[in-house]
RNA sequence: GUGGGCGUAGCUCAGCUGGUAGAGCACCGGGUUGUGGUCCCGGGGGCCGCGGGUUCAAGUCCCGUCGCUCACCCCA
């Protein structure tokens, strides 16, 4: 077989294709993310991959490495400046806001969507250019329950999928009474280091972000830092209190993490992230946290909210390290073999019916000889294999092969579906 | 943005100190004029990423370039 080169085009650079059977994991991963949602009560967004760019600049943070300097932004035609979503928060809330979803409907307005990010960053392992995420918003409630409930249904997922090795790292980042205060501490400490140029000048604008640092010379230097968990208020500290009790009471295992800061700016009180071992260098495979103050960054009236996302991406990554096979659909079950193009025809026949009768039947197409048509039979994966050909058909039957034993038996063309689905049931 | 590693058949890779390009798997055909998977036999496939240099001679050495990859940084 000889193919010329048919494409010297390939994938972005930090992007990739989706093929099978890889994308049927994909597909699964999903789904298997968004029903613990669905049984909850969320109800599905989709809002656009791009908006306007300051939504993500007030939303995220001018300060954040997401806005500095991992947009993909563009201005249209008509002069507008836009931005590839690099995250869903910021969008989803806006959605909510713009058709008054908090007044119109129940709070918390609880919204779970599915979809792909941007950021321009350098690729290495799990960490792509584009990105695909899962994530579920409840907005409107501050209700130390609505985080377990996401924390808890976050975990339920993972275990849906036979996920195990992962850890659940929780931390409060205080509000906006006790924050100020622990930042001032925060910056008074590091101010005392040292520091390169880059870390001192993140120490002025976002001095928590420090504290995530994963460099040895940096972490040896925080020792001694002053955590939040020690400045949180009396509000705060009861709330996070409760969160844990009920994570507990649920059978979720956790770590304290009084370090776990995570890379956006709207984060109040709880923030939480999902971490994996076996990602190379990326750990977190899933991260949320309450976000109360987003709501009035954006233009929009005071809306304690709480989500996560997940990152399917990395989910698929983690179970491939810990050797787990998702269960995917069912293949094709049935697969028709046709000798001679009367046999095609009636078999093109079968195979329609049998498929609106829920079977998942093939056909061996482009004139394949039979030779050819039984080794895509076996290629399908099907169990089944019907094989007619005219002399056959001149006797009112199809052969139905049994491709696992090699057992085959006439069966007359007009009972074929309903001994099909009796064999499959 | 900064470093390291790697680019040879569709895939995974071998090719020692330079001497005319290989394996396994996959693919196609035959053994079986109407039967796959196993087995046996046969076959097609390569600008050795690209450009330049050294040399009688470069997949191999040198320089450049592009791509992939891993890590820093950051995060899903």
């Amino acid at each position: 077989m000889t193919e010329a080169k048919l494409s010297t085009f390939s994938a972005p650079k930090g992007t990739y294709d989706l093929i099978p059977p890889d994308s049927e994991t994909f597909l699964a991963v999903r789904e298997a993310i968004a029903a613990p949602l669905r049984r909850a009560g969320y109800g599905y967004v989709e809002t656009p991959v791009f908006e306007d760019v300051n939504l993500f600049s007030r939303g995220v943070g001018e300060s954040t490495d997401i806005v500095t300097k991992e947009m993909y932004t563009l201005t249209t035609k008509g002069g507008d400046d836009l931005a590839l979503r690099p995250e869903g928060t910021a969008s989803v809330l806006r959605a909510a806001l713009q058709a008054n979803l908090h007044r119109t409907g129940n709070v918390p307005v609880k919204l779970w969507y599915s979809g792909s990010y941007y950021r321009y960053e350098r690729p290495q392992a799990g960490r792509y250019r584009q990105f695909s995420q899962v994530g579920a918003e409840a907005i409107g409630a501050e209700d130390p329950a609505l985080d377990a409930e996401l924390i808890v249904l976050a975990v339920d997922a993972y275990r849906s999928l036979g996920l195990r090795d992962f850890r659940l790292l929780l931390n409060s980042l205080g509000d906006r009474e006790c924050r100020p205060l622990y930042r001032a501490a925060l910056q008074d400490f590091l101010g005392g280091l040292d520091l390169d140029e880059d870390t001192r000048r993140r120490a002025e604008i976002n001095p928590l972000r420090v504290l995530d640092d994963k460099r040895e010379a940096v972490q040896k230097q925080l020792a001694g830092a002053p955590l939040m968990r020690d400045h949180l208020c009396e509000g705060c500290k009861a709330y996070h209190e409760q969160v844990r009790e009920l994570l507990t009471a649920a059978g979720v295992a956790y770590t304290d993490d009084p370090r776990l800061v995570r890379g956006l700016d709207y984060y109040t009180r709880t923030t939480f992230e999902f971490v994996h071992d076996g990602l190379g260098s990326q750990s977190a495979v899933g991260g949320g946290g309450r976000y109360d103050g987003l709501s009035e960054m954006i233009g929009g009236p005071a809306l304690p909210s709480v989500g996560w996302a997940l990152g399917v991406d990395r989910t698929v990554l983690a179970l491939r390290a810990e050797g787990v096979d998702v269960a995917v659909p069912a293949r094709t079950q049935v697969f028709a073999v046709p000798l001679g193009e009367q046999a095609h025809r009636t078999l093109f026949g079968l195979v329609t019916e049998a498929r609106r009768a829920g079977i998942a039947a093939d056909l061996a197409f482009g004139g394949k000889g039979l030779k050819g048509a039984m080794k895509s039979a076996d290629r399908s994966g099907a169990r089944w294999a019907v094989v007619a050909g005219e002399r056959d058909l001149a006797d009112g039957v199809v052969q139905l092969k049994d491709l696992t034993t090699g057992d085959q038996t006439p069966v007359a063309v007009d009972a074929l579906v309903t001994t099909l689905k009796e064999k499959l049931s």
